[in-house]
DNA sequence: TCGCTATATCGTTGATCGGCGATTAACGCT
DNA sequence: AGCGTTAATCGCCGATCAACGATATAGCGA
């Protein structure tokens, strides 16, 4: 009653109790946080979605569509198939990219496991 | 058929065309691009989950939670906070942090967006 | 073979991150 | 008023990012 952050009070221990938290899939955090790494720069979302938006692969004109250099472009599509989001292939002198649909699917789930754990959807947690 | 990146011949600009590929929602490319930062840390990510696990506020025992100094989880609930994701509201002297629902939905929602779009969804990009 | 085009890589520079210890600020309690 | 607790902030450091120009690499075509 104190405060109204927590309803179960959380001043004090009676909250914020002993219990272990055992996070269910830990390790899965660096994995989440490499997928977020990938998206966490303007430029890449747009190099993503530039690439969602061609059915497939936009070889190289991608450097077309934004105002950056040519390497900026090479460095942030190095960074998106590091992550594994894109993947490139060698056809003939251009590169083709495309999204790997697999490593989009698994990032999206790992996103959808950022749920709060409520017993009813009613109950706002208040702060 | 020189390429088996794109089935509809990425190679020449019959694929690349000239279509301005306006992108819907172009300017969102920054509200993602700051919720993918606030995940791209994995102890972010672990903050946030314990921030869910928690049913609310976790006040100050994620430090005991996690092999960072105060001020580190401190700097990284900072950046929770400017994302928008986690919310803090004080009572008394500890602080209450908890997440922000309608944030978590939005980024839900972005993260959504990045969808290929296919005509058909059997149809793989082959590449 | 010789260019031409398209990417990738290198090297540099300025800015930012991530971590820490130490200090400061805010609040409750005695 | 003074003390203890909690959280935020301040420097400081090494490491990394993001951007660029310049250079190297790889195919294709004439």
């Amino acid at each position: 009653m104190t405060d109204d952050c927590c309803e179960n009070d959380c001043a004090d221990s009676s909250c914020c109790d002993e219990s272990p938290v055992l996070l269910p899939d830990d390790d899965r955090a660096e994995e989440l946080a490499m997928y977020a790494w990938a998206l966490a720069h303007p430029a890449r979302v747009r190099i993503l979605r530039l690439l969602l938006t061609r059915k497939s692969c936009v070889c190289g004109e991608i450097v077309g569509e934004m105002p950056l250099a040519q390497s900026t472009v090479s460095q942030h599509l190095k960074i998106l198939k590091e992550s594994g989001l894109v993947k490139g292939e060698v056809s003939g002198p251009k590169v083709c990219y495309c999204v790997d649909r697999n490593a989009l699917a698994t990032m999206k789930k790992l996103v959808g496991t950022l749920t709060p754990v409520l017993s009813s959807p009613e109950e706002e947690p208040a702060c």
